[in-house]
DNA sequence: GGATGCGATAGGCTTGGCCTATGATGAAAG
DNA sequence: CTTTCATCATAGGCCAAGCCTATCGCATCC
């Protein structure tokens, strides 16, 4: 049974008349007649009671039509949802974002993403690296904002904007009198994140330091670490996005002298068939962070 | 779009995998992707996100199942329906009788119809000729049972069986000293029925006379004129079939000497698809009625 | 590095739907 | 009573769409 058939078994019930429903159906009067003879044989069941003057619906038609209806309008339904769906650059985009990055990149890219992309439904998802490419590779994500490289031949990515790290001191430290901090003069009390975090790992690495000290004092998130900071239990790296949040928590900040950072980065599945959305997302992102490393490297913000 | 193409749809839906959703749809794979690939263009979106080890639907894919799961569910239960409504010896049947007819046969032919048409849903209509007729051409009834033949090339009928009919005396009537009465005998006192019965029109043709005597008295339905016959108003004819009823009502029944009747016909519209339906039905009241005039008109039951 | 599994592509075949032309039938009109 | 008209059914030919087998491209696994 063909879609097609359904439809002009509901024309011929409306009309009554097979040269005009044919008509309506944009088909030939001939043709009609022979697809409901075979809808009548197929169903095994006389559809309609033909005169030379009238068609009328059998009581099994007026059953069946229900049914054929429900299936038209159901179908018709599926082509208006898919005409929806189309533009690539609507509808629900799952975004992933690392905890080191959202709270200071949102504020900065939300009115531009929803300026450039008005139909985007951004669902931004916050968490650790592995997780979000966990969800990614789940489908659960479209893509994801990292710091770090991906691996593997089924997920892809590209760099939108170089991020710089400062030296987090606290306003007593000796190192504050500075203006420009060495990198390695802060591996003797530096404060890190907890696992997980690629912050962790990268600060760590900028500094020369393959174990962390602190003792047990291993911040579980960013601001946490700033107030740590600030109450001087240490010094850390912070990613120049964080500079705003840190002053106001009272931390001095300081320009490094090896211009340590990292770089942002999109990530998603390879085949995944959104792509113009992910480039448009991220066009967006590095347009309005175009030029913040060389500003923030240099002058704290 | 093809219902076929909705049922592949859901068929790679659900396996995530074009080989063995081509397997359970019946096809080889190279027809599954074309026509996959097809409906993504038609679609104007992507359907599944396909890697070499991996088909995944995409979240428009998603959207869109929904309704075609409602479609193919929809023309399932088309065919199921017709499936059921396949048996023409099956189902609603509409049978219009007449007033003078339907409280005496229907008794009788209940049983037998039921025991041989056990899956036809009798559904006894009882009105007036004209008004049978209408509702018959109207589609509004399947066949009807008449007296009378009916005219027009649209509508055909068969005779069941010949009902005599019996002269109705008051006890003490002179007449019901006869063993049998000559149907011009009663003319002088004869009781008919209101317009639009053909009992009427059949009682007077019978007793050779054109115009009603009785004045205002014409009795509405046959059980009045049996009781204005039992009160000594009058005689009349009565269809064999009310012979009981007439007795009961105390009233004598003599056979009468030109031995009129009537011929009860099942009447149907020409072109009506279940012809099936309507000659079994006249079968099996043929039947039960067999040798029922022979009787009636002999001894009066 | 060959073997394996999967989806995509190519080419040829057959079915099915469509058209025009014509037939059959019944009703209305001359 | 015959003609004409309207309607649905049938016939024959054409073409697109769907299907199959064979093969390719790609990635993974041993």
């Amino acid at each position: 049974m063909n879609l097609r058939d359904l439809r002009y078994l509901l024309a011929v019930a409306e009309h009554e008349h097979f040269g005009r429903a044919a008509r309506a159906c944009g088909i030939s009067q001939p043709t009609l007649s022979v697809q409901i003879r075979k809808l009548e044989e197929l169903m095994g069941v006389a559809l309609f009671e033909r005169t030379s003057k009238t068609v009328a619906p059998t009581f099994a038609c007026q059953q069946l039509i229900g049914h054929a209806r429900a299936a038209v309008t159901a179908t018709e339904a599926i082509l208006a949802t898919a005409r929806n769906l189309r533009d690539p650059l609507a509808g629900r985009f799952r975004l992933g974002i690392i905890p080191t990055l959202a709270p200071y990149l949102l504020p900065l890219v939300f009115a531009p993403l929803r300026e450039a992309l008005p139909a985007l439904e951004l669902e931004p998802w916050e968490d650790q690296t592995s997780a979000l490419l966990g969800r990614l590779r789940a489908h659960e994500l479209d893509a994801a904002l990292l710091a770090t490289e991906v691996d593997g031949p089924d997920l892809v990515s590209q760099p939108l904007f170089a991020e710089p790290f400062l030296a987090a001191l606290p306003p007593d430290h000796p190192l504050a009198a500075c203006e420009v901090v060495a990198e390695t003069d802060l591996t003797r009390d530096m404060l890190v994140l907890a696992d997980g975090h690629c912050l962790r790992e990268q600060t760590m690495e900028a500094c020369g330091q393959s174990e962390a000290l602190g003792g047990t004092l291993r911040a579980a998130s960013l601001p946490t670490l700033l107030n740590m900071v600030a109450a001087g239990y240490g010094t850390t790296l912070i990613p120049g996005l964080a500079a705003g949040a840190a002053l106001d928590a009272g931390i001095v900040l300081r320009p490094l002298a090896a211009r340590a950072g990292r770089t942002v980065r999109i990530a998603w599945r390879a085949h995944f068939p959104r792509r113009p959305a992910v480039e448009a997302v991220g066009e967006v992102i590095a347009n309005r962070l175009r030029g913040f490393a060389e500003g923030a490297a240099a002058g704290t913000v």
